[in-house]
DNA sequence: TTGAAAGCGCTAACAG
DNA sequence: CTGTTAGCGCTTTCAA
């Protein structure tokens, strides 16, 4: 394929004014122009992006760490990355971790290997110890709240909007509740919601608590779990409106009523929470991916709060 | 940052030396490839990927061209393309074009910037006589079938889904059915539902289909439209579940009975489906995924057809 | 087994 | 305004 010499040649001019060209650098006469930039059409001539970024040191793809793909609270945060980088020509890669630490260390390293300008870590599985090192290679962005300096972070308030959520099932009479994480007291999001509980509850019965959830599935495994046990809960916050889904379907196998025999909260807005009436915490992680794209592009180290919204339906 | 120069010099030999240590090269002695190999840990060297890929001509990145990434169906798509890329080392790159041909075509220049090995395309937007020319410089794959030799392809049928939806539909004893379209005729999906109903009702009524939907909004919009006409149909066939879901919804406000009043059939077997006990035809799209994934990375022009599946629930 | 040297395709001083 | 030249960081002959 032809390179940047053929083209110079074939124009009669010098690589650097073939550069200049490509790159619209003003100091280049029309007539030159004009004739290497025919060449250019002529060829079929596409710069080889490798070398360009290789001298540059800088690639514009920026990396989107993720747990899982096929998750919709993830793929939200994706969409809001994408939503901002096509418009910034931008390119994102999909980097998922299945929450392992191994895996999640090697996507930072792309940033050493210049494959990335920056990354954004929608879920971590690693300690910040050892992420913020990568800091040296390149920017990295979080979409949960830290305090080192040298990480942005575009976050929810996780804690807030789980009080909230809590509370609000206590002011519908509910004297416990029971509710669903997807992994256990390793995750920072767990830890949060036991907390918050614990702050409108008071104790947690360790039968309330379902880890381990992220899809229907699940949630009619954690309903049938929570739903015989002695003491049936009366109210559930599922981590999520598909696994709440699940909640939902296993009651009306049940012959229990939504929300007289259980009331359901879920998270995230997602479109089955929309079609069963659930209500829900949308944490507006669309907005959050946005926000965190904007982060990673500028290098910024800013530190953003995204405000959540609760959208009550029939199920409380 | 360090270089294979700097780590030959710390290390006492040749930069060549160095490049077979990181590449395994067996000609290496064990004392110079353990010499090597210790100043690469201390002084915590990477290889630069630019400059390995510009030599190599590859660079083990795929893209994957679909319209919108907030879509259930193109996200099953990519998630396959994950599951598959994670495992074998490959970096995926989203590729959004919201069909704009444009876009598309810049997208698919990547594989002559050298930027991509392959692309898959999952929905396309331009004639295939304008994407063709670029498998000179990569690989494309696409999700839907074409006769291209050049072109290998993970496609479903289609047309044979359809037409066994909408006898489904007829079985049930409905004389005509109303459908649901992403985009107008523009799109080779289209004009196959419009086949494939004509194949088994005979004419179609124009207010009888509606195009641009996307999401439960939409379907909400269509079941307005639909329902609302002097002939009210008695059975809709949806292209997607979530668009399924907003008509369902609409129903319910309509105090309409599903199925009675109004069969629904949706696509996808996505998560609201399995809520609300949509009747679904699934097509498999993570499969689709997976095995337009393979035959990039193969550099395959096979065509390969997944079969799909109806899950019958309680809408029809 | 090893190293020198020639690139891969491009950008950016620098000198003119 | 233009061309020469020195790289960017790596792989891979080729000869030793």
């Amino acid at each position: 394929m032809a390179n940047i010499n053929d083209i110079a040649k074939r124009a009669g001019v010098s690589v650097s004014t073939v550069s200049r060209v490509l790159n619209n650098n003003p100091y280049v006469s029309e007539s030159k122009r004009a004739a290497v930039q025919s060449v250019i059409d002529e060829m079929d001539y596409t710069p080889n992006r490798l070398a360009v970024d290789l001298i540059r040191k800088e690639t514009r793809n920026i990396g989107v760490i993720m747990p899982y793909n096929n998750n919709q609270a993830f793929d939200q945060m994706l969409h809001g990355v994408l939503n901002r980088s096509v418009e910034l020509g931008y390119t994102v890669m999909v980097l998922p971790t299945k929450y392992n630490p191994e895996t999640e260390l090697n996507y930072l390293n792309m940033l050493k290997s210049k494959q990335l300008d920056a990354v954004i870590i929608t879920s971590r599985s690693n300690p910040w110890e050892l992420l913020t090192p990568f800091t040296k290679y390149g920017t990295i962005v979080s979409c949960e709240y830290t305090e080192h300096p040298e990480i942005g972070c575009a976050y929810m308030n996780r804690y807030a909007s789980f009080v909230e959520a809590f509370t609000l099932l206590k002011d519908k009479g509910h004297i416990r509740a029971a509710f669903t994480t997807a992994r256990g007291e390793e995750s920072n999001s767990t830890k949060l919601t036991i907390k918050a509980y614990q702050h409108v509850f008071g104790d947690l019965l360790p039968e309330y608590h379902v880890s381990n959830c992220y899809n229907i599935d699940d949630g009619v495994r954690a309903a049938q779990q929570l739903l015989t046990t002695h003491l049936r809960p009366t109210a559930v916050y599922a981590n999520g409106d598909e696994v709440a889904a699940g909640i939902y379907q296993y009651t009306r196998g049940a012959q229990l009523l939504v929300p007289d025999d259980l009331a359901i909260i879920g998270q995230e807005n997602q479109p089955v929470g929309i079609g069963l009436g659930l209500t829900t915490v949308d944490h507006r992680l669309v907005q959050v991916g946005e926000h965190a794209f904007n982060l990673a592009i500028h290098k910024s180290t800013d530190k953003i709060e995204i405000p959540y919204r609760v959208i009550v339906r029939q199920s409380t």
